[in-house]
RNA sequence: GGACCCGUGGUGUAGCGGCCCAACAUGCCAGCCUGUCACGCUGGAGAUCGCCGGUUCGAAUCCGGUCGGGUCCGCCA
């Protein structure tokens, strides 16, 4: 620490705000930084001098120091000034046990103005003070400057930093791949930069460096890991900015044991070095089949830090119930599952037509209750078509007839088998946070593993990939991989290829998806086999990944990783929701940064270097904001 | 592409057809104050209620559109 002080010593600066302690009585000291509040008592005046360290009091005393008095009390709200002055104990009865540098104080002997700050349009001392994101947004370097965005970059920093450690002790290389590259669809639109050499031609902002660090594999750097900016030119959410940063990284001669035991000793490295005072839930962590985690939490990423897992009614219920909502989707090979809720009986019939609303905006046809009250009562809109031997049936299948406090709800859904896991999977994770069953201190990792390879999506009536086409199999699906002939999105969907599982895992924290990855496929014929099953022709492949599938013809190891999203990490850590709340400079949901005020116009020369022109849309008065 | 919520002095809110050329808190400005720490006290300034149009005798308030912000569905690993 005093190697760190002495660093921070500057000609402005002999020691830095937060630092002063007791054991600094004595000394005296220059310290620059905000005015982050004044008190000004006529001929005594104290200032709360402020740099991110911390906060500490001057105190000027107009009898002792008459220029510093007179500087102080024309000084205002966050101007930068530098002070000089003795550090002294405070009074007794007058330390400030809320500050860590409350116990002293500087008596201020000289004062310099370094530059004078109009009153800024929101609180920079109240942290907790409510300010509309769009005004934070605009004055983001001033939102910066206030203790919780500030912690937050801390952290962010802290993790980075550890994450580096980490990698470099474990023998990986760091390596910057390009931001201009070529388009390679991987799902997202890419984002498009002109050239202005090759006029017609564009670069593509790079997705992920996906394709890159399989190249680093093939090249020999065996561990290969990048802090990497990805873009992604998709709709914005509070978990989704159109570029974000990925903790990207490539192991050679491993399998997915292999990944995941270091990735998860790196991921709880970081994670204890910089939250210690978080539990993580388990570990080590739990790992799921994607199967699994569907039919217990009807997610791929699943809060583990509540139970109130699905259940299947199957078993519980006769063959046919007569009732059709149930018996007609089990016909065709749907399920019928529930969720007990506990304490829930109670719930009011508006709030079950809310849940009802939700459940069908995710899919399901509606949803079906049953409540369980304290006294044995039960109630429902099914009642009639269900007899007591098969509502006492429903219950002991969830769990019992003992009843929490108000009675236990439960919600049915009965439809397709993924589907109603689905739907049920959302509502769990709304009722929980409802009723508050999420510990928000509890760090609940785990890996999901073992997805399906592609998806059969009953409306198209075809089959999609559910990730990457550079996935491989499980050794015991390569088979169906490679037997399967030709175009995938043309097949039935009971095609056997269809159910081939892929090397593929992510790693999920409270919910939250943090990253994915997989074991890749490292020879050609393979991948061009993976390519041409979902849908593209040998010469479109060739056109899209030809540098890849020709680097495995030179002697590719056999490789795999994983990308791990920086920013979500980063937020569950500082437990924020919003991964804004933890970028320097975000933007907003329309994809505007509201303080460059960008996008923008270019001057018009800027289209005509490139070979372009625009067209507006029709009827135009309202794009046409500032003509001449 | 779609659904919903929000927009009132610098900031956060109240007002939801006339009582409002708009209220409260805080901030800001001025004056006073030698132990405060969200200092205190006294006084003052500051808003065409996002914008455009409509309904009405009358609109911050109701309606339509539009712009901006947010949440979500679709989309996106």
């Amino acid at each position: 620490m005093s190697e760190l002080s002495n660093a921070l010593q500057t000609r402005y600066r002999s020691d830095v705000c937060g630092s002063l302690r007791a054991s600094d009585a004595g000394r005296v000291v220059r310290l620059a930084g905000w005015i982050h509040r004044r008190r000004d008592h006529g001929s005594l005046v104290f200032i709360d001098l402020r740099d991110r360290y911390g906060i500490v009091q001057v105190v000027v005393d107009a009898a002792v120091a008459p220029e510093a008095h007179a500087a102080l009390t024309d000084a205002r709200i966050e101007w930068v000034i530098s002070v000089e002055g003795g550090v002294a104990l405070r009074r007794a009865g007058t330390e400030n046990e809320k500050l860590p540098t409350g116990a002293v104080e500087v008596a201020g002997t000289k004062v310099e103005v370094l530059s004078r700050a109009k009153t800024p349009p929101f609180y920079i001392n109240e942290p907790d003070a409510p300010i509309d994101e769009s005004v934070r947004l605009k004055h983001r370097y001033l939102d910066l400057r206030r203790e919780p965005l500030r912690d937050r970059l801390l952290l962010r920093s802290q993790m980075v930093q550890a994450i580096r450690e980490v990698h470099h002790a474990h023998g990986f290389v760091e390596v910057e791949t390009p931001i201009l590259i070529k388009s390679t669809p991987e799902g997202a639109r890419d984002f498009i930069v002109p050239s202005r050499l090759q006029p017609g031609s564009v670069y593509a902002l790079p997705q992920s460096p996906q394709q890159m660090k399989q190249l680093l594999m093939v090249a020999g750097f065996d561990r290969y890991f990048q802090i990497a900016r990805c873009f992604r030119d998709e709709d914005l959410r509070g978990d989704r900015q159109p570029e974000f940063t990925q903790l990207d990284l490539e192991m050679s001669f491993v399998d997915e044991g292999g990944v995941r035991s270091f990735v998860e000793q790196m991921v709880i490295n970081v994670t204890k070095r910089t939250r210690p005072d978080r539990p993580i839930q388990q570990l080590p962590f739990p790992v799921f089949t994607y199967d699994e985690a569907l039919e217990r939490y009807g997610s791929d990423k699943p809060d583990l830090r509540y139970g109130l897992e699905l259940i299947d009614l199957g078993a519980a219920l006769p063959a046919t119930t007569g009732f059709k909502v149930f018996d007609a989707p089990r016909a065709s090979g749907g399920r019928v599952r529930a969720i007990r809720v506990p304490g829930l009986g109670g719930i009011a019939r508006s709030q079950i037509d809310d849940l009802t609303e939700r459940a069908k905006r995710y899919g399901a046809d509606g949803i079906v209750w049953i409540s369980l009250q304290e006294d044995g009562e039960v109630r429902s809109p099914i009642a009639k078509f269900l007899s007591a031997e098969a509502t006492t049936a429903l219950w002991s299948a969830t769990g019992g007839t003992t009843v929490a406090a108000g009675g236990d709800l439960l919600l049915i859904v009965a439809g397709e088998r993924v589907r109603s896991a689905e739907v049920l999977g959302r509502l769990r994770v709304e009722v929980a946070g409802e009723i508050g069953l999420a510990d928000p201190d509890i760090l609940a990792f785990c890996w999901v593993h073992r997805f399906p390879m592609y998806q059969w999506e009953s409306e198209s009536g075809r089959w999609d990939a559910t990730h990457n086409p550079f996935s491989a199999p499980v050794p015991e699906h390569r088979d169906l991989l490679t037997t399967s002939s030709g175009d995938l999105a043309r097949r039935s969907a009971g095609d056997p290829a269809g159910g081939a599982l892929a090397q593929q895992y992510d790693v999920v924290l409270n919910g939250w998806e943090l990253g994915g990855g997989s074991i890749r496929i490292h020879d050609r014929e393979l991948l061009e086999r993976s390519f041409a099953l979902m849908g593209h022709s040998l010469d479109d492949a060739r056109a899209k990944f030809g540098a890849l599938l020709d680097a495995f013809e030179y002697g590719a190891p056999p490789h795999g990783g994983i990308a791990i999203g920086v920013e979500r990490w980063a937020a569950l850590l500082a437990g924020q929701t919003n991964i804004r709340e933890v970028m320097a400079f975000p933007k907003t949901q329309s994809g505007s940064d509201l303080m460059l005020e960008a996008p923008s116009e270019p001057d018009p020369s800027q289209w005509s270097d490139l070979g372009l022109s625009v067209r507006r849309p029709t009827g135009g008065v309202t794009g046409a904001k500032k003509d001449a």
